[in-house]
RNA sequence: GCCACCUUAGCUCAGUUGGUUAGAGCAUCUGUUUUGUAAACAGAGGGUCGUCGGUUCGAAUCCGACAGGUGGCUCCA
């Protein structure tokens, strides 16, 4: 079976799903029906309202339709008739959509959005007594449908316009074979055990509290040290290419961002800040860029200066809307290992090129597969700056990218209006695309700001802006790589890199495990001693479920010879026998371990 | 913000159709035990069932508002 063959069977199912809802409710007014990854969809308009608890149900009666082994059959109609139809049998929105695939070089945004207009007929399927306009690719008898289960309902507004009616969407999941569907439950149940708000818990990583507030997360000690590891190994990449760290206040006059522009974009989304002692109206800053526009204004600049390049990993706050807030992945402190170079145009390419290294380096560090998409402009006339600018800017992007071997893809219109960009795809283990680092080029706000160097020439000249971030935010960072390592943390990020046990309360053991204690310290390893009162056994499972790198189990044996044999997280194992050394080489070897960044352990 | 669902001990969860003093495991604390590579034993403490209001002789259970959470609200016949 082909790929079209599995579309036309999801496309089918949306077809019986709504025939089923129809059956089931009477009185529907159907939206749109398509096909998306994995399954498919379809809006209802309809008095009562679905709860999951009705999926089941649906469901059934899809499969009795299905088992009729009912034929689709098509039926072309002219517009009029075809408008006709759907008024007579009440169906508002269908009649919204003909109309508009009628209507000529319609100007309506709306209309263009549904692309081939300036239909002459449309067509109807109908399977057993449901008829329902479609543009087709449906199986021909119903038995050729595979595997399918319905997922959920959620709101969605028609043609996705808050001011339009809500309507009730119904998802189902959809495959080949029963086989197919069950793999694809077995990844999202895989999915949810790694869920990084569950797995979050369990380490201790971060908290939320209601008196702080949703969409705040705080990080207890085991979180701040991941926090930190990635934001220092983020600087350290750049620091090599003379990236220089500065500092800006997180509160700033709103007129930072009507110089920007930020405000009349982004203006609802930003925090007000209102002074008690005077009537300034203050912002939480939403981003660093404008701020940095001002260190880099603070002094004449000459071409001799550039690139200047700044470095700030800072939390920025954004008021987003309540309901899209969830664990980290969506946050209103947002923390962004954040950087800006300012430099001459002709020099884009070289530090194109440091950027793409430092993100090369960083994924393949934290083991996700990347890629890039380069986004370029098109020939509307929404880009600002000159169309020389960004013809030699994007094929200096190009070029990085070449250089650094990175797999690409190029899309034309998907820049900023401010200028072309460099999008980073990680993918992680169990198969999801992450939109993380980003390299952005802007046009606008050194002109916004008035920036300038003294070129050789003697004459005042712009600079070029390079946004980048590598992690993009810490907290989404987190998340994705959370759920990329099932918490499972490498030697060099784990909170906890050494336990150690002991195997009783007496003094000389205590003694013996606390003196180890203070040496892996002094190497910089981050390490607990497990004192309890508890057996062996207990204390192992306890820093098992802690993911832990390494156990030492301290006895009497250890003591008499100075030497341990290391419990290692298996996923670190790389060789299969352990051999037994002194405890100075096991120290020496996790400080290496760490500074070397190494995803196994060479022990 | 909108739609659906959820909220019982620190955590994970039971709690029949509304019916007396709301349960379990883990965690915590106290004893006993001094333990050798994934859970020793015993006992104790811990909940105004998210908050506020309503219905009822009686509410964890039914209704409403609010708060917090989860999945969606971008996929265009």
């Amino acid at each position: 079976m082909s790929q079209d063959d599995l579309q036309n069977q999801r496309h089918s199912l949306a077809h019986i799903l709504a025939h089923a809802v129809q059956d089931i409710y009477g009185n529907v007014k159907f939206g749109v029906g398509p096909v998306i990854e994995n399954g498919f969809y379809y809006d209802f308009d309809l008095e009562q309202s679905i709860s999951e608890e009705d999926l089941e149900k649906i469901e059934n009666r899809m499969k009795e339709i299905i088992d009729q082994d009912l034929s689709f059959e098509r039926e072309d109609l002219m517009v009029e008739t075809a408008l006709d139809k759907v008024r007579k049998s009440g169906q508002p929105y269908k009649e919204e959509l003909i109309s508009d695939l009628a209507q000529k070089g319609s100007t309506s945004p709306e209309a263009s959005e549904i692309g081939n207009q300036g239909a002459e007929t449309v067509s109807f399927y109908k399977v057993g007594e449901f008829d329902d306009l479609c543009r087709g690719g449906h199986v021909e008898k119903t038995k050729q449908i595979g595997a399918f289960k319905l997922m959920r309902v959620s709101g969605a507004y028609w043609r996705g316009k808050e001011t339009n009616p809500q309507m009730q969407r119904i998802y189902g999941i959809a495959f080949q074979t029963p086989k197919e569907l069950r793999q694809h439950l077995d990844m999202l149940e895989e999915a949810k055990k790694r869920d990084h708000r569950k797995l979050g818990k369990e380490l201790d990583l971060f908290v939320l509290s209601d008196l702080v507030g949703s969409g705040m997360p705080m990080f207890t000690p085991r979180g701040t040290v991941l926090r930190e590891e990635l934001e220092k190994y983020s600087n350290e990449l750049r620091k090599e290419y003379g990236f220089e760290k500065v500092w800006t206040p997180h509160m700033t006059k709103k007129d930072l961002y009507e110089t920007s522009g930020h405000w009349a974009k982004f203006g609802d989304e930003l925090f007000l800040v209102k002074s008690q002692e005077t009537s300034d109206e203050l912002v939480l800053k939403p981003m660093n860029c404008p701020h940095h526009t001002q260190i880099y204004a603070s002094s004449p600049r000459s071409y001799r200066d550039l690139p200047i390049r700044y470095l700030d990993t800072t939390t920025v706050y954004r008021d987003e809307k309540t309901g899209e807030l969830g664990g980290l992945s969506r946050v209103r402190s947002i923390t962004q290992d954040d950087s800006h170079v300012f430099c001459r145009s002709e020099q884009i390419e070289s530090e194109m090129d440091n950027l793409l290294h430092a993100a090369r380096d960083m994924y393949a560090t934290v083991s996700m597969k990347l890629r890039v998409r380069l986004s370029y402009r098109d020939n509307t006339d929404v880009y600002l700056g000159s169309a020389e600018l960004w013809q030699s800017a994007q094929e200096q992007l190009k070029n990085a990218v070449i250089a650094n071997k990175l797999e690409f893809f190029e899309v034309e219109g998907e820049a900023a209006f401010y200028g072309p960009k460099i999008d980073f795809m990680a993918t992680d283990a169990i198969g999801r695309e992450h939109q993380l680092a980003t390299v952005q080029l802007d046009f606008v706000q050194p002109d916004r700001f008035g920036l300038a160097y003294t070129a050789e020439d003697g004459t005042e000249k712009q600079p070029v802006m390079i946004h980048n971030a590598l992690l993009g935010s810490t907290e989404r960072f987190l998340s994705v790589y959370i759920e990329h390592t099932a918490g499972k943390f490498p030697i060099w990020l784990a909170p906890e890199q050494v336990r150690i046990i002991t195997v009783n309360q007496e003094y000389e053991t205590t003694e013996f495990a606390r003196s180890i204690e203070v040496k892996a310290r002094e190497l910089g390893i981050r390490v607990q001693v497990d004192n309890d009162n508890e057996s062996v056994g207990k204390k192992i499972r306890n820093a098992e479920l802690m993911k832990v790198p390494y156990t030492l189990v301290i006895g009497e044996k250890e003591i008499s010879n100075g030497r341990v044999v290391p419990r290692i997280r298996k996923d670190l194992v790389v060789l299969s026998a352990h051999p037994e050394l002194a405890i100075e080489d096991f120290l020496k070897t996790v400080a290496n371990e760490t500074k070397m960044r190494v995803q196994k352990t060479s022990l």
